[in-house]
DNA sequence: GTATGCTTTCGGC
DNA sequence: TTACGGCCGAAAGCATAC
């Protein structure tokens, strides 16, 4: 029985590698005026409501050593670097995208299977390139750690495992400029004392859940009942908790194809449940989105809203329209409809706003082409 | 029952 | 403990179709 019918399927070892570029947007300002470099540097979102209104979006290591790091308002950030030479910039996306671009280009042409997640990260599948042989890994990993940071200027950290998930978490280890390898047969020790807040999809809620049933490291978690994971945290996330406390993660390396959403958001000059003053700036943002969907050939088939209230939470709305449409009149109509119904219902007022699209269907394949495929018949 | 689609929230970067 | 940006995809919850 031991012929290829009965066998379960069973995945080949693999190679993975996780790059994530250091503290990228202040590392790219760095690269811009190298002057920079020995001092703290932040490069923040700057609101507009006030001239400090705004949050850190990323911090140079000085920066992180006063204790400046992402998501930390600005005016604290400031006063955490009061009396200190430091420098403060806001974020210049496009700039940052084409380093990102240069580099992952030459990441990608490195790997077997690639698949870049956000602006700075990207997963290498490198099983064949180095003939599933973890000690050739470290060696290709050096390599390209030293070849493509003398081109580019942009230092990154490596983390290498048999799969995704301890590939990301090895990276974490040595930072920034790092390179951790972790092999099949030290994945359970090397996860073993680790918090659990480490694991993708832990975050301070779980945590706080886990913490409740002894769980506090990843080992905790590996040996915990996985039918009770299953009755405490459901089928889906009982499983996969269980799975990533043991090192298991079965997600291939892939390249992803191109965002699948659009969407703006901005705040507000003041805190308002006035139409108008919504409007106005909804206008604005859906005036963005639609240069996007002209310059991707792009229609769409879901419109929809955000809000972030006075408080900081978040509420979205949409709706699905008759027929995929890119036509600002059409957006900014749905648009005005959601957020009327919004106001309506809502007693907080609002402090930010967004407009989201999504359900892209290709320009040449929703009108012109089908006319004439069908003319043609 | 399962599959699929739509809507909303969550949380990573 | 709070303060507070702008994105994105994943996941969850629900309704409807088959």
């Amino acid at each position: 029985m031991a012929s290829a019918e009965s066998e379960v399927k069973k995945t080949q070892p693999r190679i993975v590698m996780l790059i994530d570029l250091d503290y990228f947007f202040a590392q790219c300002e760095e690269l811009r005026n190298p002057m920079l470099k020995n001092k703290p540097v932040v490069v923040g979102v700057y609101s507009g409501r006030t001239e400090e209104s705004g949050a850190v979006s990323t911090a140079n290591y000085i920066a992180r050593s006063y204790g400046v790091k992402s998501g930390l308002p600005l005016f604290l950030a400031r006063k955490r670097l009061e009396g200190v030479e430091s420098v403060f910039l806001p974020v210049d996306y496009e700039y940052y995208e084409k380093i990102s671009s240069e580099i992952m280009q030459l990441l990608r042409s490195r790997a077997d299977l690639f698949e870049q997640v956000g602006i700075d990260e990207a997963y290498l599948d490198v099983t064949a390139k180095v003939n599933g042989n973890y000690d050739t890994a470290r060696d290709f990993a050096q390599r390209m750690k030293s070849e493509v940071t003398s081109q580019t200027r942009i230092s990154f950290s490596v983390g290498i495992g048999p799969n995704k998930l301890v590939a990301k978490i090895a990276c974490d280890v040595q930072k920034p400029d790092g390179l951790t390898v972790v092999k099949p047969a030290e994945v359970t020790s090397f996860l073993q004392q680790l918090p659990v807040d480490q694991l993708l999809g832990v975050g301070r809620k779980t945590a706080a859940r886990m913490e409740s049933l002894s769980v506090k490291t990843i080992g905790d978690l590996a040996k915990f009942d996985v039918q009770r994971l299953i009755g405490d945290f459901g089928k889906n996330l009982g499983i996969y908790f269980h799975n990533a406390a043991n090192g298991v993660d079965d997600a291939p390396v892939q390249e992803t194809g191109e965002a699948e959403s659009i969407s703006r958001i901005a705040t507000l000059k003041v805190n308002t449940r006035d139409l108008a003053l919504i409007l106005d700036k909804s206008n604005q943002l859906a005036g963005e989105i639609y240069l996007e969907l002209v310059e991707r050939k792009l229609r769409v088939k879901q419109v929809g809203i955000i809000a972030v209230l006075t408080d900081l939470t978040v509420r979205s709305r949409s709706k699905t329209l008759d027929q995929p449409s890119k036509d600002p009149e059409d957006i900014n109509r749905i648009v005005r409809e959601l957020f009327e119904k919004f106001i309506a219902t809502s007693d907080l007022d609002v402090r930010r706003i967004g407009v989201k699209v999504s359900g892209f269907v290709k320009e040449e394949l929703s009108q012109k082409q089908l006319t004439s495929f069908f003319t043609n018949q």
